[in-house]
DNA sequence: CAGCGTCGATACCGTGACAGTATCGCCTCG
DNA sequence: CGAGGCGATACTGTCACGGTATCGACGCTG
């Protein structure tokens, strides 16, 4: 199977659509149309439910729908690699990838304290949405990132624990719920605030009441305008201004920073940038 | 980066040899030189020194060497995983493998209670050599597999702890160290016998006085002759006849027998199997 | 030091795979 | 029932891939 195939399933089984999918591969549709039949006939297996109204996978489909994307990053993150293998001196040794807006307190002190060892290299720092940290490491574009359990995955990952801290309710100055020494997560339905959708994997957001939002600075800024209320670790306090309340919450599960980086990885500025880390 | 351009260039890579490659590969040797030339020129980065006596690895090369295995084991992964969804039943629904000659016992208790549990699928068994089932794992030849901590790398798999055991020395029958109750593995060198040499990753032996084994039978059989003395898992004693003597040690390190499995599947009766064995 | 063998690179050529344009066949919806 | 959307097919040109023959550099050897 040659990785021109794989993309160009890949494409057709993302859009479900044969023109739009041509269009994003910068072809024309019939070849694509070709090569995914051939695809088909070399494996033996329906990988597509050709209908009138577009097309729809196959069980088979979708498996090589998740393990083709797998093959994909593996193989773009070889180009990279073995790239950046090649680079001259003075590029980035290491780049570090974290969602935009989290541990922000954690990553200074992290990177000021490797930089202040012997023998550091440049840390490129790559913040990116909710949830594609691992996909940075999976392909390539990223060696180290920092993730928050239980909401991001490990799977897969060498990790090492940083930090645990509790998480605090976010609620506009002077709502009602602010008076109280703590709260619980069932309180929070009495505040007659929904809670904010965030973006699913595919870039969709679930139906509901609350705003969507797809980062921190956004949510905040809705808190305080009293359209919402929020559940984020104890560290974000560091970011507030008095126009949102944080009160602690006594039953939410605790957030774990972790440093993960794919195993495998042969790299001493990696492994010296994770000692530093869980040296803090 | 088109899989067949990283077949070529890793099949280099390993033989550090065109001719030889080019007679691996099935095509002549003109061709081969060419399309890793290629290689180089798009990626911009010099892979292999050509001397005039065979050729070596640059930096570079032995990342791609590396990142190319990974990424070429993904893309057989994708295409086997996903003739199997295809198959029809009756195919086997799940591929287990291990290390022939070692947990008899666990696995076939093991098979035994997974078949026993509704909605049980049929399970191959894959015996291996040492040390490759994390190779299967990756490029899809099995679903599961059983290692042994520390002697197999767990990097990047999902895994679960079925049995800890101590280790014994195994020692021809009448060998004067048999008498002691127990023993350390400083005792071992006054044995008189040399340890057995393992295979390397990459097949070739260490040097060093004792004799080379690639398997168990093997292995019991030449310390029946009074060659070598080994040590390994408890759960030996089941294999072992009159003509070899088991002693514990003290201070060989534990070993463990871990279900492992890629991380991110997403499969029943998988997740059914781990289960199972888990409550052995 | 001449001659030969080894090994990778180059020259040249034929075939086939891939991409493009034009068009068909089918289904859906107004 | 006609129009439009969607995927498949027909046909064609070009370029990439693979093969054979040969070159050029280096090392070994008599």
């Amino acid at each position: 199977m040659e990785t021109r195939e794989l993309r160009y399933f890949v494409a057709v089984a993302e859009e479900l659509h044969f023109g739009r999918a041509a269009l994003r591969l910068g072809i024309a549709q019939p070849p694509l149309s070709r090569a995914v039949q051939q695809l088909e006939r070399r494996l033996g297996v329906t990988l597509l439910e050709r209908g009138s109204r577009g097309v729809a996978l196959t069980g088979a489909g979708a498996v090589l729908l998740r393990e083709g994307r797998a093959a994909l990053d593996a193989v773009a993150a070889a180009e990279r690699r073995t790239r950046r293998a090649a680079a001259p001196a003075g590029s980035p040794g290491l780049v570090l990838v974290t969602k935009a807006g989290a541990s922000t307190e954690l990553l200074s002190k992290l990177l000021d304290a490797y930089a202040a060892e012997p023998g550091a290299v440049d840390v490129d720092v790559v913040l990116c949405g909710i949830g594609e940290q691992e996909r940075y490491l999976r392909d390539g574009r990223a060696d180290v990132a920092l993730l928050h359990r239980p909401f991001d995955s490990t799977a897969g990952l060498d990790t090492e624990e940083l930090l645990t801290e509790g998480q605090l309710a976010l609620l506009p100055a002077g709502h009602p719920l602010t008076g109280r020494p703590d709260l619980r997560l069932d309180d929070l339905g009495l505040s007659g605030l929904p809670l904010p959708r965030w973006p699913r994997d595919d870039g969709s957001y679930p139906d509901g009441p609350g705003p969507e939002v797809h980062d921190n600075t956004q949510l905040l800024q809705l808190i305080a305008l009293g359209r919402t209320v929020a559940v984020l670790p104890e560290s974000v306090r560091a970011h507030l201004h008095d126009d949102i309340a944080a009160v602690p919450l006594l039953d939410a599960p605790p957030v774990t920073t972790v440093i993960a980086w794919p195993p495998h990885s042969r790299s001493l500025a990696l492994a010296q940038l994770v000692r530093t880390a869980t040296r803090l």
